[in-house]
DNA sequence: ATTATGAAAAATGTAACAAAAATCAAGTTG
DNA sequence: CAACTTGATTTTTGTTACATTTTTCATAAT
């Protein structure tokens, strides 16, 4: 300011002054929550900006189409490096008849038609949150997952009590039943051959996402 | 230094000394590269730490394999559906990740997805002779195909010994596994409470397709 | 009442710093 | 002379500090 001489005149200048209750708010930030400096290799730190923007693009993402699919909707966690594939109209339908059907060919222009089914959107409520992956190990076994198997991972869905999550645990993706209790948090095998496994801490494990459906194919 | 008052007595005591070549040598970090300093979200730090703890660690080795499934299979009442005309493909195009992946990011740091995968594309491999069953009852459930379970059926696909098929029985349609032996052809339950069905003629029974995929939703 | 203005508070990117780790060669020891 | 010590030197690394920017709001001005 390069003239204040006069206390009395410069009031006319002024417009704001000292006032409680002003200023940013709390959680105004890209994250809404507080951060932290951590030291990121160079080679990697696009990777990571660009993780850290497809998770909020992933968090607001908007409700694609769901018909009859249910499930808790809410955002948490992670996501993951995706190129957003135009969806295009139209694409498989599937003609859904009744069971009572007998022997011949049935038409889609049959009144047997239930319904149709488009299996992507089916499988998928939300395209941005999810992703798949091969399941290794027979750790979920009673759950109907198996090795080899193709899971569907929505990151958009809470975790919560009894869901069948991903998470990562000393490195690798496991795929167990979270079971939230008062006793704790654990990772539950579907296989009496492995025992629960106890969560500590938040550093322990990490939750990708839950698992909304499996693909076994023959 | 707490004496260091005459430089030539000092000297009985030095054991190093100014010298070129000394020093960390560069890229002897946990890194090997040069870093840098970013902010993060609290609540993701830990993933990244552990992103980057693991990706240090051993490189995974993509094995994805689809098809060691030596599953059991069973029967009941279906829903039929059928497969339609091929439309336009806009496929909605999914990452497919293998099992290493860690704390929301895929271990190497390029080939990370596996695939893509566009699951009408990936289970619907004829899509005229394709189509999908909802399983209704839970007889099956040991076996994998639990009651709401859609079943992919290929009609364009030989039914052979071993395989899980589609049959129509007393008009009703039902999954079975096909058992051509030297004693003769069988539909076998994978139930207990079912026993195994005779095929004596042809005209027995018709058998619509068979069994390429199942999907659980969670 | 509405708008303009600037102060207050938080967010953000980068610089700076201290401590730790790594590395080497001069000096010491055997 | 070879092996070991040891401190200097340099990079790494986690954290703090700080200068900007952004957001928000109370108040003056209209």
């Amino acid at each position: 300011m390069p003239d204040n001489s006069t206390d009395q005149r410069s009031e006319h200048k002024q417009h704001g002054g000292a006032r409680t209750g002003a200023g940013r708010k709390k959680g105004s930030g890209r994250f809404g929550e507080p951060t932290k400096v951590m030291r990121i290799p160079a080679s990697k730190v696009a990777q990571v900006k660009q993780w850290l923007a497809q998770d909020q693009a992933a968090n607001c993402a908007p409700e694609v189409n769901a018909q009859k699919w249910t499930g808790l909707l809410k955002t948490q966690g992670v996501s993951l490096f995706q190129s957003v594939a135009p969806a295009n109209e139209a694409p498989v339908s599937l003609p859904l008849f009744s069971h009572k059907v007998v022997a011949g060919f049935p038409s889609p222009a049959d009144d047997y038609i239930e319904n149709r089914l488009d299996l992507n959107e089916h499988l998928i409520r939300n395209q941005e949150a999810t992703f798949l992956l091969v399941v290794e190990g027979d750790s979920m076994q009673k759950a109907g997952i198996k090795d080899g198997d193709i899971l569907v991972v929505d990151r958009s869905i809470e975790p919560s009590d009894g869901k069948i999550v991903i998470a990562a645990l000393d490195g690798e993706l496991t795929v167990k039943r979270l079971s939230i209790k008062s006793t704790g948090t654990w990772l539950v095998p579907e296989n009496d051959d492995y025992p629960p496994i106890p969560v500590r801490e938040e550093a322990d494990m990490v939750i990708w996402g839950v698992v909304t459906a499996t693909i076994s194919r023959f």
